[in-house]
DNA sequence: CGTTAGTTTGAGCAGCCTCAAAGGACGTGG
DNA sequence: CCACGTCCTTTGAGGCTGCTCAAACTAACG
Protein backbone atom coordinates (compact mmCIF):
# COMPACT_ATOMS: atom_id res chain seq x y z
CA UNK A 1 0.00 0.00 0.00
CA UNK A 2 1.60 3.06 -0.56
CA UNK A 3 1.24 5.65 2.04
CA UNK A 4 -0.71 8.21 1.61
CA UNK A 5 -0.10 10.30 5.22
CA UNK A 6 1.18 13.55 5.29
CA UNK A 7 4.14 13.26 7.57
CA UNK A 8 5.41 10.69 5.72
CA UNK A 9 4.91 12.25 2.02
CA UNK A 10 7.29 15.01 2.96
CA UNK A 11 10.16 16.67 0.74
CA UNK A 12 13.56 18.41 1.42
CA UNK A 13 13.93 20.63 4.50
CA UNK A 14 9.97 20.81 5.00
CA UNK A 15 10.28 17.28 5.61
CA UNK A 16 12.74 18.06 8.50
CA UNK A 17 11.15 20.61 10.26
CA UNK A 18 7.94 19.42 10.35
CA UNK A 19 9.19 16.09 11.75
CA UNK A 20 10.82 18.17 14.40
CA UNK A 21 7.59 19.44 15.89
CA UNK A 22 5.12 16.19 15.37
CA UNK A 23 4.41 13.44 18.26
CA UNK A 24 3.52 10.22 17.32
CA UNK A 25 -0.55 9.63 19.28
CA UNK A 26 -2.61 7.25 19.29
CA UNK A 27 -6.21 6.26 20.49
CA UNK A 28 -8.17 2.98 21.24
CA UNK A 29 -11.40 2.47 19.59
CA UNK A 30 -14.56 4.83 21.13
CA UNK A 31 -11.81 7.21 22.96
CA UNK A 32 -12.32 11.42 22.42
CA UNK A 33 -9.19 12.70 20.94
CA UNK A 34 -11.15 15.96 21.01
CA UNK A 35 -14.29 17.70 21.86
CA UNK A 36 -15.88 20.33 20.27
CA UNK A 37 -15.43 24.17 21.50
CA UNK A 38 -12.20 22.68 23.06
CA UNK A 39 -9.13 24.70 22.47
CA UNK A 40 -7.59 23.89 18.76
CA UNK A 41 -3.72 23.08 20.16
CA UNK A 42 -2.91 20.28 18.00
CA UNK A 43 -3.36 19.35 14.40
CA UNK A 44 -3.48 15.49 13.42
CA UNK A 45 -2.87 13.51 10.68
CA UNK A 46 -3.71 10.13 10.60
CA UNK A 47 -1.44 6.99 9.68
CA UNK A 48 -3.89 4.31 10.56
CA UNK A 49 -7.17 3.22 12.16
CA UNK A 50 -10.39 5.60 11.67
CA UNK A 51 -11.75 8.40 13.11
CA UNK A 52 -15.57 10.12 13.68
CA UNK A 53 -16.11 13.68 13.65
CA UNK A 54 -19.70 14.73 14.97
CA UNK A 55 -21.76 17.91 16.76
CA UNK A 56 -24.69 17.34 18.77
CA UNK A 57 -27.96 19.32 19.79
CA UNK A 58 -29.18 20.47 22.94
CA UNK A 59 -31.10 16.99 24.05
CA UNK A 60 -28.52 15.03 22.85
CA UNK A 61 -29.12 14.27 18.77
CA UNK A 62 -26.11 13.57 17.07
CA UNK A 63 -24.92 14.50 13.56
CA UNK A 64 -21.58 12.66 12.01
CA UNK A 65 -20.33 15.05 9.94
CA UNK A 66 -17.75 12.78 8.64
CA UNK A 67 -14.97 10.21 9.15
CA UNK A 68 -11.46 10.24 8.53
CA UNK A 69 -8.98 7.22 7.08
CA UNK A 70 -5.54 6.77 7.41
CA UNK A 71 -4.22 9.62 4.84
CA UNK A 72 -6.40 12.02 6.33
CA UNK A 73 -6.16 15.33 8.07
CA UNK A 74 -7.86 16.09 10.99
CA UNK A 75 -8.38 19.29 13.25
CA UNK A 76 -7.48 22.05 10.52
CA UNK A 77 -9.36 24.36 11.89
CA UNK A 78 -7.38 27.54 12.07
CA UNK A 79 -9.50 29.12 14.83
CA UNK A 80 -9.01 28.85 18.18
CA UNK A 81 -11.33 25.77 19.02
CA UNK A 82 -12.80 23.16 16.97
CA UNK A 83 -16.24 23.23 15.42
CA UNK A 84 -16.82 19.35 16.50
CA UNK A 85 -15.90 16.30 18.59
CA UNK A 86 -13.20 13.78 16.96
CA UNK A 87 -13.81 10.19 18.14
CA UNK A 88 -11.61 7.44 16.82
CA UNK A 89 -13.91 4.25 15.88
CA UNK A 90 -11.19 2.06 15.98
CA UNK A 91 -7.20 2.29 17.79
CA UNK A 92 -5.85 5.00 15.76
CA UNK A 93 -2.03 6.19 14.79
CA UNK A 94 -1.43 9.73 13.69
CA UNK A 95 0.54 12.43 14.20
CA UNK A 96 0.22 15.18 16.10
CA UNK A 97 1.81 19.24 15.60
CA UNK A 98 1.53 22.03 17.64
CA UNK A 99 -0.39 23.97 15.91
CA UNK A 100 1.09 27.64 16.79
CA UNK A 101 4.51 25.80 15.48
CA UNK A 102 2.70 24.60 12.35
CA UNK A 103 1.89 27.89 11.38
CA UNK A 104 4.97 29.46 12.03
CA UNK A 105 6.29 26.82 9.27
CA UNK A 106 4.05 28.19 7.12
CA UNK A 107 5.54 31.12 6.81
CA UNK A 108 8.74 29.64 5.58
CA UNK A 109 7.32 26.91 3.56
CA UNK A 110 4.59 28.69 1.61
CA UNK A 111 3.93 25.26 0.07
CA UNK A 112 2.24 23.63 2.96
CA UNK A 113 -0.25 26.59 3.54
CA UNK A 114 -1.40 25.72 -0.37
CA UNK A 115 -2.08 22.27 0.53
CA UNK A 116 -3.77 23.24 3.51
CA UNK A 117 -6.11 25.69 1.42
CA UNK A 118 -6.71 22.58 -1.03
CA UNK A 119 -7.29 19.99 1.62
CA UNK A 120 -9.67 22.60 3.05
CA UNK A 121 -11.31 23.11 -0.13
CA UNK A 122 -11.81 19.38 -0.87
CA UNK A 123 -13.13 18.70 2.64
CA UNK A 124 -15.88 21.76 1.67
CA UNK A 125 -16.88 20.06 -1.42
CA UNK A 126 -17.21 16.57 0.04
CA UNK A 127 -19.14 18.50 2.85
CA UNK A 128 -21.50 20.02 -0.12
CA UNK A 129 -21.74 16.42 -1.31
CA UNK A 130 -22.87 15.89 2.43
CA UNK A 131 -25.41 18.46 2.56
CA UNK A 132 -27.42 16.72 -0.87
CA UNK A 133 -27.49 14.26 0.84
CA UNK A 134 -29.15 15.07 3.76
CA UNK A 135 -31.63 17.28 2.33
CA UNK A 136 -32.29 15.48 -0.71
CA UNK A 137 -31.84 11.74 -0.96
CA UNK A 138 -33.82 8.49 0.22
CA UNK A 139 -32.80 5.83 2.71
CA UNK A 140 -32.02 3.63 0.22
CA UNK A 141 -29.92 6.44 -1.83
CA UNK A 142 -28.04 7.45 1.58
CA UNK A 143 -26.94 3.90 2.26
CA UNK A 144 -26.08 3.79 -1.36
CA UNK A 145 -23.70 7.02 -1.51
CA UNK A 146 -22.46 5.71 1.94
CA UNK A 147 -21.17 2.41 0.64
CA UNK A 148 -19.71 4.12 -2.21
CA UNK A 149 -17.73 6.68 -0.70
CA UNK A 150 -16.34 4.24 1.74
CA UNK A 151 -14.97 1.62 -1.14
CA UNK A 152 -13.85 4.81 -3.01
CA UNK A 153 -11.91 5.97 -0.36
CA UNK A 154 -10.75 2.55 0.63
CA UNK A 155 -9.49 2.61 -3.59
CA UNK A 156 -7.80 5.75 -3.13
CA UNK A 157 -6.00 4.07 -0.03
CA UNK A 158 -4.52 1.73 -2.20
CA UNK A 159 -6.66 -0.81 -0.31
CA UNK A 160 -8.59 -3.73 -2.17
CA UNK A 161 -11.66 -2.55 -2.90
CA UNK A 162 -13.14 -5.86 -3.23
CA UNK A 163 -14.71 -6.20 0.29
CA UNK A 164 -15.58 -2.83 1.55
CA UNK A 165 -14.27 -2.50 5.45
CA UNK A 166 -17.06 -0.86 7.72
CA UNK A 167 -15.26 -0.20 10.68
CA UNK A 168 -18.44 2.22 12.07
CA UNK A 169 -21.26 0.74 14.13
CA UNK A 170 -24.84 0.97 12.78
CA UNK A 171 -25.30 3.41 14.99
CA UNK A 172 -22.46 5.65 13.63
CA UNK A 173 -23.82 5.09 9.63
CA UNK A 174 -27.24 6.31 11.23
CA UNK A 175 -26.00 9.46 12.82
CA UNK A 176 -23.75 10.05 9.37
CA UNK A 177 -27.06 9.60 6.97
CA UNK A 178 -29.78 11.28 9.24
CA UNK A 179 -31.32 8.08 9.51
CA UNK A 180 -32.34 5.63 12.43
CA UNK A 181 -30.23 2.53 13.16
CA UNK A 182 -33.75 0.73 12.02
CA UNK A 183 -33.57 2.09 8.88
CA UNK A 184 -29.98 1.52 8.42
CA UNK A 185 -30.62 -1.82 9.12
CA UNK A 186 -33.67 -2.58 6.86
CA UNK A 187 -32.20 -0.60 4.09
CA UNK A 188 -28.56 -2.92 4.26
CA UNK A 189 -31.27 -6.06 4.21
CA UNK A 190 -32.80 -4.73 1.08
CA UNK A 191 -30.12 -4.48 -0.79
CA UNK A 192 -28.84 -7.96 0.23
CA UNK A 193 -32.14 -9.40 -0.60
CA UNK A 194 -31.76 -7.33 -4.23
CA UNK A 195 -28.48 -9.05 -4.78
CA UNK A 196 -26.74 -5.29 -4.81
CA UNK A 197 -24.50 -6.26 -1.63
CA UNK A 198 -23.55 -9.21 -0.34
CA UNK A 199 -22.98 -9.20 4.15
CA UNK A 200 -19.90 -10.90 4.95
CA UNK A 201 -20.59 -10.16 8.24
CA UNK A 202 -21.08 -6.50 10.38
CA UNK A 203 -17.88 -4.88 9.43
CA UNK A 204 -17.57 -5.98 5.33
CA UNK A 205 -20.07 -5.28 2.64
CA UNK A 206 -18.97 -6.68 -1.03
CA UNK A 207 -20.55 -4.17 -3.31
CA UNK A 208 -21.82 -6.91 -6.10
CA UNK A 209 -23.65 -4.50 -8.09
CA UNK A 210 -21.58 -1.41 -8.16
CA UNK A 211 -23.41 0.21 -11.05
CA UNK A 212 -26.71 -0.03 -9.01
CA UNK A 213 -24.88 1.24 -5.97
CA UNK A 214 -24.17 4.61 -8.32
CA UNK A 215 -27.83 5.05 -9.81
CA UNK A 216 -28.76 5.07 -6.32
CA UNK A 217 -26.54 7.40 -5.24
CA UNK A 218 -26.70 10.18 -8.57
CA UNK A 219 -30.18 10.17 -8.05
CA UNK A 220 -31.34 8.27 -11.10
CA UNK B 1 -22.78 50.20 7.31
CA UNK B 2 -19.43 49.13 7.14
CA UNK B 3 -17.89 47.98 3.73
CA UNK B 4 -17.22 44.15 4.06
CA UNK B 5 -16.04 43.72 1.17
CA UNK B 6 -13.01 41.66 -0.10
CA UNK B 7 -11.90 44.72 -3.11
CA UNK B 8 -12.36 47.35 -0.72
CA UNK B 9 -10.79 46.42 2.27
CA UNK B 10 -7.61 45.95 1.21
CA UNK B 11 -4.54 47.39 1.72
CA UNK B 12 -1.05 49.05 0.65
CA UNK B 13 0.39 47.16 -2.43
CA UNK B 14 -1.79 43.91 -2.19
CA UNK B 15 -4.55 46.46 -3.19
CA UNK B 16 -3.26 47.89 -6.19
CA UNK B 17 -2.67 44.02 -7.24
CA UNK B 18 -5.80 43.18 -6.96
CA UNK B 19 -7.69 46.13 -8.38
CA UNK B 20 -5.52 45.77 -11.96
CA UNK B 21 -7.08 42.05 -12.15
CA UNK B 22 -9.92 42.59 -10.28
CA UNK B 23 -13.41 43.14 -13.08
CA UNK B 24 -16.78 44.78 -11.61
CA UNK B 25 -19.60 42.29 -12.73
CA UNK B 26 -23.49 42.49 -12.15
CA UNK B 27 -26.38 39.72 -12.47
CA UNK B 28 -29.88 40.16 -12.64
CA UNK B 29 -31.87 37.74 -10.30
CA UNK B 30 -32.28 34.53 -11.44
CA UNK B 31 -29.07 34.50 -13.44
CA UNK B 32 -26.27 32.05 -13.65
CA UNK B 33 -23.10 33.35 -12.58
CA UNK B 34 -21.92 29.80 -12.62
CA UNK B 35 -22.36 26.49 -13.33
CA UNK B 36 -21.33 23.29 -11.43
CA UNK B 37 -18.62 21.32 -13.29
CA UNK B 38 -18.12 24.44 -15.44
CA UNK B 39 -14.40 25.66 -15.78
CA UNK B 40 -13.45 27.35 -12.34
CA UNK B 41 -11.97 30.61 -13.87
CA UNK B 42 -13.20 33.09 -11.77
CA UNK B 43 -13.12 34.12 -8.25
CA UNK B 44 -15.84 36.42 -7.16
CA UNK B 45 -16.42 38.91 -4.29
CA UNK B 46 -20.11 39.98 -4.10
CA UNK B 47 -20.19 43.64 -3.32
CA UNK B 48 -24.04 43.63 -3.16
CA UNK B 49 -27.52 41.43 -3.58
CA UNK B 50 -27.68 37.49 -2.72
CA UNK B 51 -26.58 34.35 -4.26
CA UNK B 52 -27.31 30.97 -3.81
CA UNK B 53 -25.30 27.76 -4.36
CA UNK B 54 -26.81 24.59 -5.26
CA UNK B 55 -25.98 21.17 -5.79
CA UNK B 56 -28.75 18.90 -8.70
CA UNK B 57 -29.39 14.90 -8.65
CA UNK B 58 -29.95 13.22 -11.66
CA UNK B 59 -33.60 13.77 -11.60
CA UNK B 60 -34.08 17.25 -10.67
CA UNK B 61 -33.84 17.27 -7.11
CA UNK B 62 -32.62 20.52 -5.72
CA UNK B 63 -30.23 20.96 -2.79
CA UNK B 64 -29.23 24.42 -1.95
CA UNK B 65 -25.71 24.64 -0.12
CA UNK B 66 -25.95 28.16 0.88
CA UNK B 67 -26.87 31.39 0.36
CA UNK B 68 -23.97 34.39 -0.20
CA UNK B 69 -24.19 38.20 0.42
CA UNK B 70 -22.04 41.34 0.66
CA UNK B 71 -18.64 40.83 1.51
CA UNK B 72 -18.76 37.03 0.89
CA UNK B 73 -16.61 35.41 -2.04
CA UNK B 74 -17.75 32.82 -4.38
CA UNK B 75 -15.95 30.00 -6.22
CA UNK B 76 -12.81 29.94 -4.25
CA UNK B 77 -12.90 26.14 -5.30
CA UNK B 78 -9.18 25.98 -6.11
CA UNK B 79 -9.97 22.85 -8.16
CA UNK B 80 -10.47 23.21 -11.92
CA UNK B 81 -13.98 23.01 -12.11
CA UNK B 82 -16.33 24.48 -9.93
CA UNK B 83 -18.49 22.18 -7.11
CA UNK B 84 -21.93 23.86 -7.25
CA UNK B 85 -23.88 26.13 -9.70
CA UNK B 86 -24.09 29.75 -8.62
CA UNK B 87 -27.09 32.11 -9.55
CA UNK B 88 -28.58 35.33 -8.93
CA UNK B 89 -31.34 35.69 -6.01
CA UNK B 90 -32.08 39.40 -6.42
CA UNK B 91 -29.68 41.59 -8.64
CA UNK B 92 -25.76 41.44 -7.57
CA UNK B 93 -22.79 43.37 -8.18
CA UNK B 94 -19.57 41.80 -7.58
CA UNK B 95 -15.51 41.84 -8.10
CA UNK B 96 -14.59 39.46 -10.32
CA UNK B 97 -11.07 37.53 -10.51
CA UNK B 98 -8.98 35.62 -12.91
CA UNK B 99 -8.22 32.54 -10.86
CA UNK B 100 -4.95 32.33 -12.83
CA UNK B 101 -4.22 35.98 -11.53
CA UNK B 102 -4.82 35.72 -8.31
CA UNK B 103 -3.22 32.48 -7.75
CA UNK B 104 0.34 34.54 -8.92
CA UNK B 105 -0.27 36.79 -6.49
CA UNK B 106 -0.65 34.33 -3.89
CA UNK B 107 2.75 33.60 -4.12
CA UNK B 108 4.11 37.12 -3.88
CA UNK B 109 1.37 37.95 -1.14
CA UNK B 110 1.09 35.31 1.44
CA UNK B 111 -1.47 36.91 3.42
CA UNK B 112 -3.92 36.58 1.20
CA UNK B 113 -3.66 32.64 0.59
CA UNK B 114 -4.05 32.94 4.56
CA UNK B 115 -7.16 34.61 4.57
CA UNK B 116 -8.62 32.58 1.91
CA UNK B 117 -7.43 29.59 3.89
CA UNK B 118 -9.41 31.66 6.77
CA UNK B 119 -12.65 31.67 4.74
CA UNK B 120 -12.54 27.85 3.80
CA UNK B 121 -12.25 27.10 7.26
CA UNK B 122 -15.60 29.46 8.56
CA UNK B 123 -17.74 27.70 5.18
CA UNK B 124 -16.48 24.46 6.60
CA UNK B 125 -17.86 25.31 10.01
CA UNK B 126 -21.12 26.83 9.31
CA UNK B 127 -20.97 23.30 6.33
CA UNK B 128 -20.93 21.39 9.38
CA UNK B 129 -23.38 23.34 10.81
CA UNK B 130 -25.86 22.93 8.10
CA UNK B 131 -25.14 19.28 8.53
CA UNK B 132 -26.77 19.06 11.75
CA UNK B 133 -29.08 21.29 10.74
CA UNK B 134 -30.17 18.78 7.60
CA UNK B 135 -29.30 15.78 9.24
CA UNK B 136 -31.13 16.06 12.47
CA UNK B 137 -33.10 18.75 13.59
CA UNK B 138 -37.16 19.04 12.71
CA UNK B 139 -39.46 21.36 10.29
CA UNK B 140 -39.93 24.19 13.07
CA UNK B 141 -36.36 23.70 14.20
CA UNK B 142 -34.69 23.92 10.38
CA UNK B 143 -36.88 27.14 9.61
CA UNK B 144 -36.20 28.82 13.15
CA UNK B 145 -32.52 27.84 12.43
CA UNK B 146 -32.73 29.49 8.76
CA UNK B 147 -34.19 32.48 10.30
CA UNK B 148 -31.51 33.20 12.72
CA UNK B 149 -28.92 32.87 10.66
CA UNK B 150 -30.07 35.50 8.25
CA UNK B 151 -30.50 37.67 11.02
CA UNK B 152 -26.99 37.28 12.13
CA UNK B 153 -25.76 37.40 8.76
CA UNK B 154 -27.17 40.68 8.33
CA UNK B 155 -26.41 42.20 11.50
CA UNK B 156 -22.25 40.75 10.49
CA UNK B 157 -23.00 43.12 7.55
CA UNK B 158 -23.53 45.85 10.26
CA UNK B 159 -27.08 46.46 8.70
CA UNK B 160 -30.43 46.84 10.77
CA UNK B 161 -31.20 42.96 12.14
CA UNK B 162 -34.26 43.86 13.49
CA UNK B 163 -36.38 43.00 10.27
CA UNK B 164 -34.78 40.13 8.87
CA UNK B 165 -34.61 40.06 5.05
CA UNK B 166 -35.55 37.73 3.05
CA UNK B 167 -34.71 38.11 -0.37
CA UNK B 168 -35.28 34.15 -1.78
CA UNK B 169 -38.19 32.55 -2.44
CA UNK B 170 -39.97 29.48 -0.40
CA UNK B 171 -39.08 27.18 -3.02
CA UNK B 172 -35.56 28.42 -2.26
CA UNK B 173 -36.13 27.97 1.54
CA UNK B 174 -37.32 24.72 1.28
CA UNK B 175 -34.34 23.30 -1.39
CA UNK B 176 -32.28 25.06 1.29
CA UNK B 177 -33.57 23.36 4.68
CA UNK B 178 -34.44 20.08 3.06
CA UNK B 179 -38.08 20.50 2.94
CA UNK B 180 -40.94 21.14 0.79
CA UNK B 181 -42.74 24.45 0.10
CA UNK B 182 -45.51 23.59 1.76
CA UNK B 183 -43.91 22.17 4.90
CA UNK B 184 -41.72 25.62 5.19
CA UNK B 185 -44.97 27.76 4.72
CA UNK B 186 -46.93 25.80 7.24
CA UNK B 187 -44.54 26.40 9.64
CA UNK B 188 -43.99 30.03 9.40
CA UNK B 189 -47.48 30.01 9.87
CA UNK B 190 -47.03 28.05 12.86
CA UNK B 191 -44.67 30.61 13.96
CA UNK B 192 -46.49 33.60 13.48
CA UNK B 193 -49.58 31.85 14.97
CA UNK B 194 -47.24 31.34 17.97
CA UNK B 195 -46.47 34.78 18.26
CA UNK B 196 -42.31 33.76 17.75
CA UNK B 197 -42.46 35.67 14.30
CA UNK B 198 -44.53 38.30 12.80
CA UNK B 199 -44.62 38.28 8.89
CA UNK B 200 -44.62 41.96 7.67
CA UNK B 201 -44.54 40.71 3.88
CA UNK B 202 -43.49 37.25 2.18
CA UNK B 203 -39.51 39.15 2.34
CA UNK B 204 -39.64 40.69 5.71
CA UNK B 205 -39.76 39.04 8.53
CA UNK B 206 -39.80 39.88 12.25
CA UNK B 207 -38.29 38.06 15.32
CA UNK B 208 -40.39 38.85 18.14
CA UNK B 209 -39.57 36.00 19.93
CA UNK B 210 -35.75 35.56 19.50
CA UNK B 211 -35.22 33.52 22.44
CA UNK B 212 -37.80 31.03 21.41
CA UNK B 213 -35.81 30.95 18.13
CA UNK B 214 -32.51 30.51 19.41
CA UNK B 215 -33.99 27.73 21.68
CA UNK B 216 -35.52 25.80 18.87
CA UNK B 217 -32.44 26.53 16.68
CA UNK B 218 -30.25 24.51 19.10
CA UNK B 219 -32.70 21.69 19.78
CA UNK B 220 -33.64 22.35 23.79
C1' DC C 1 -23.13 -20.68 29.67
C1' DG C 2 -24.84 -16.08 31.37
C1' DT C 3 -24.34 -11.30 30.49
C1' DT C 4 -24.01 -7.46 27.75
C1' DA C 5 -23.90 -4.66 23.73
C1' DG C 6 -25.06 -4.41 19.08
C1' DT C 7 -28.08 -5.78 15.21
C1' DT C 8 -32.22 -7.32 13.00
C1' DT C 9 -37.09 -7.66 12.49
C1' DG C 10 -41.92 -6.50 13.34
C1' DA C 11 -46.05 -3.50 14.20
C1' DG C 12 -47.93 0.81 14.60
C1' DC C 13 -47.45 5.73 14.30
C1' DA C 14 -46.29 10.54 12.96
C1' DG C 15 -43.99 14.07 10.57
C1' DC C 16 -43.42 15.54 6.41
C1' DC C 17 -44.65 14.92 1.51
C1' DT C 18 -47.95 14.78 -2.40
C1' DC C 19 -51.67 16.33 -4.75
C1' DA C 20 -55.13 19.71 -5.22
C1' DA C 21 -57.29 24.07 -4.95
C1' DA C 22 -57.86 28.61 -3.28
C1' DG C 23 -55.78 33.09 -2.15
C1' DG C 24 -52.54 37.10 -3.12
C1' DA C 25 -49.26 39.99 -5.55
C1' DC C 26 -47.92 41.97 -9.68
C1' DG C 27 -47.76 43.33 -14.42
C1' DT C 28 -49.98 43.88 -18.86
C1' DG C 29 -53.49 45.40 -21.80
C1' DG C 30 -58.03 46.81 -22.74
C1' DC D 1 -59.23 51.72 -13.46
C1' DC D 2 -60.31 47.23 -13.72
C1' DA D 3 -59.99 42.62 -16.03
C1' DC D 4 -57.00 39.04 -16.76
C1' DG D 5 -53.02 36.00 -16.66
C1' DT D 6 -49.08 34.39 -14.32
C1' DC D 7 -46.44 33.20 -10.57
C1' DC D 8 -45.88 32.49 -5.85
C1' DT D 9 -47.76 31.33 -1.48
C1' DT D 10 -51.03 29.41 1.63
C1' DT D 11 -54.21 25.98 3.16
C1' DG D 12 -56.43 21.46 3.13
C1' DA D 13 -56.83 16.27 2.80
C1' DG D 14 -54.76 12.10 2.51
C1' DG D 15 -50.70 9.05 1.95
C1' DC D 16 -46.05 7.25 2.56
C1' DT D 17 -41.37 7.13 4.20
C1' DG D 18 -38.89 6.72 7.93
C1' DC D 19 -39.44 6.89 13.18
C1' DT D 20 -40.76 4.77 17.73
C1' DC D 21 -41.36 1.13 20.61
C1' DA D 22 -40.71 -3.62 21.49
C1' DA D 23 -38.84 -8.10 21.13
C1' DA D 24 -35.95 -11.67 19.13
C1' DC D 25 -31.45 -12.72 17.48
C1' DT D 26 -26.22 -12.68 17.33
C1' DA D 27 -21.55 -12.18 18.80
C1' DA D 28 -18.05 -11.30 22.10
C1' DC D 29 -16.28 -12.19 26.53
C1' DG D 30 -15.76 -13.55 31.16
Amino acid sequence: MKDLTFCSSLHGSEHDHLRQILTHVQFDGHNTIFHEAEDADYVFNITSGSVKLYKLLGDGRRQITGFLFAGDFLGLALNTNYSYTAEAVEPVTACRFPRQKLEKLFDDFPQLEKRMLGMAVDELAAAQDQMLLLGRKTAKEKVASFLLMLARRQEHRGEDSDMINVPMSRSDIADYLGLTIETVSRTLTQLRKEATISLKDNRHIEAVGREMLQDLAEGL
